[in-house]
DNA sequence: CATGAATGAGGTTTCATTCAT
DNA sequence: CATGAATGAAACCTCATTCAT
């Protein structure tokens, strides 16, 4: 966690350095990403950051763990309270929100995108498996309630249900609205321009089609 | 690609080559990975390497497009013919082999794993896009046979169900097999042994709870 | 030397940081102690160091030349006027006031035993030479009144033996007392519940030989 | 230990480096010591050091445990078999090879001087006691010997007898040689020539007056 | 063709000291 | 007078690649 000197920052160059320190382990993944490269581009002295920050790991623990859901409550909150949505309401407002955060932040986007990947490192490992095991929870919970209400299969393991969902309009997001377009997240993250690309009806075609499939599944009806 | 000399090699020094590279990459991610731990872990001199292959990078391109895939094929080919399956076989087909190749190789797995994932070294993003797009095709092509025969909905964009069940059934599978057992592929990579821990009707219980959703969705029937 | 704001530092203040600079150096030579640490450990603000003494050297050799020799003398006055002892009556007196010095101020001991060691540093040198020197020339004038009065041979050179009794009486004297029971002063420096380990009659025992070795010699008596 | 490769390497590019090393270790401290100012000295990549031994401490270590011992043995083997030397004899061979070696190899006089003194980092604390202890060992091994046949007094601990000897012509030599003459071994690591400044018959004093005192003790006799 | 030593850029982190508040 | 953030040099170490043998 940062140390008291770094919320004493003034505002501006506090901002300076956690927007470029979130551009840099958005690129470069946490063990490629420089600190050198991150002061050199904040402008500071590469011994402030460790006024800031325990170390390397400290700085971006937090990012991960503070700001960045911070920053995408802020962004995205659930509009309508989740407990008077059904679930192809639910399902609409998650996947609305995802996309605009992606299209609106892609740097944050690809700052999160490394947390379901392996790792060798164990505290980065534990890091992830933290931040995993958090929103897992909360989604269950919710899945949890549309279930006793009706709107859920309820031949189904809510665990599961969570998983396939986090994978198809979570971690997966970003490959289902940018993949037809032959982009990557890395492309969004490196050029923010070509979110202006992707038109309007195209995304939400996209997003319907994968609704429809978590809501109905790709059989053919009536068989 | 690999010059003469690899093709050359004694096949026993040539797979101590290859299976050590492919551990280390399975750990370590491609930049994290080192040449040294493999000449070292191999056994041969380090220059060794680079009469072999152009440079790492070349070796990992050599592994991930060649190697890999006539291993997974070697392992895991569809049993009957894909022509005579109709939907929900073709899904138990690829998850089960799926499963079973994540189990019976949890390096290879562990190794494929980032292809997924944002990456900024220009020449690895060209690499995972390139391996990524050749799965993705030939799934199409397979689900447009599908659907001629009318085993699909017809109402679907097949490019995204594409995306979908790889996504789930793919690149997911790990997360949906070990999620729940509290592992991630980087446990199965460095401890095999867990795979023991994992019971039969646990997996498969996963196994048609997946295929079931990815089926029928998960909205409740008759609505 | 310090500055004036040092003096009127209220009391509490001044001795924590005293306190802590002398285990931080004791603990850890001059120049791997760290300021920051002292700090910390002092609960005062760095910058304040600055306006107590000039730089670390100044708060160094402050302790080095004046708080610790006050200390010393303080904690361990020669009992009886040296004029009126003989010559095993002062070794006993030094050696006792010195073992009961060790053993009591483990900190202090510590903190002095580097200035019998070489150092590249100009400045340190110069330091721990001028120390040495007015140890050794007090000593002198000690062993001069000594041999006047007849109780010391008056063949032997007085700066000599003068030295020889501080390696082994003075800086010698953790290694006697703690050698035998396998401890170095280090131990005793960061756990100084080790003292309570070493029985009296041992180092009493010790204590003797060492004087015994010093009169007498090792030589068997009557060749 | 050092890898194959520093054995293989040639003979004066090893040399350079074992003397750039011995020295720069003799005037800093092991943790004060420099590998840039090392390999910049020698005239060698920073990478290399890394190819030829583990690390710093491997590198020091090597230097304190085996090749300083190798040169030390080289330059002053015992020349008449210790066996039939009398004390006198035994002390004075032994001081004299002391005394030859710290004049004749003021570096390695420097190197070794920080054996005797506390330190906080505990793998060097642990070589440093391991040193100590060896050379402890084989001392007290001599001096039982010598009590055996008679020459030595035997209401003595060879244990503190052998850390007394220890510490008056071993560890405390050069502070005995160089002391009278305002000296420290800093200054005959640092300018060797020094050594030529001090007049044979002085030095042949000390030690002759140093061996009496050892031998007879500092009490007058017949008392 | 095999070898493995050499390279030096770049990585994270610690430190004493300064100085604006 | 007290504060503590800012500084940047310097520390050890790892790495992919080259090239002489």
């Amino acid at each position: 966690m940062p140390k008291p000197t770094f919320s004493n920052l003034p505002a501006p160059k506090r901002d300076a350095l956690v927007e470029v320190a979130l551009a840099e382990f958005a690129e470069h993944s946490y063990h490629r990403a420089s600190l050198s490269r991150i002061v050199e581009r904040a402008g500071i002295a590469k011994g402030s950051v460790y006024q800031y920050f325990e170390d390397k790991l400290d700085l971006y623990r937090w990012l991960l763990t503070e700001e960045v859901p911070r920053r995408r409550l802020a962004a995205s909150p659930l509009r309508s309270g989740a407990a008077t949505l059904d679930l192809a309401g639910l399902l609409r407002e998650l996947v609305g929100s995802g996309v605009r955060f992606l299209l609106d932040n892609p740097v944050l986007a690809g700052f999160v995108a490394p947390v379901t990947q392996p790792t060798s490192d164990p505290q980065l490992r534990e890091l992830y498996r933290h931040v995993r095991q958090s929103g897992h929870t909360r989604f269950v919970a919710l899945l949890t309630d549309l279930r006793d209400r009706g709107e859920l299969r309820d031949d189904l393991d809510l665990d599961l249900v969570s998983r396939v969902i986090g994978l198809v309009l979570g971690s997966g997001l970003p490959e289902l609205i940018l993949g037809p377009a032959g982009f990557g997240l890395e492309d969004l993250v490196s050029h923010p321009e070509v979110a202006r690309q992707l038109e309007a009806e195209v995304i939400d075609g996209i997003v319907e089609d994968a609704i429809r499939v978590l809501l109905e599944g790709i059989a053919p009806r009536g068989r």
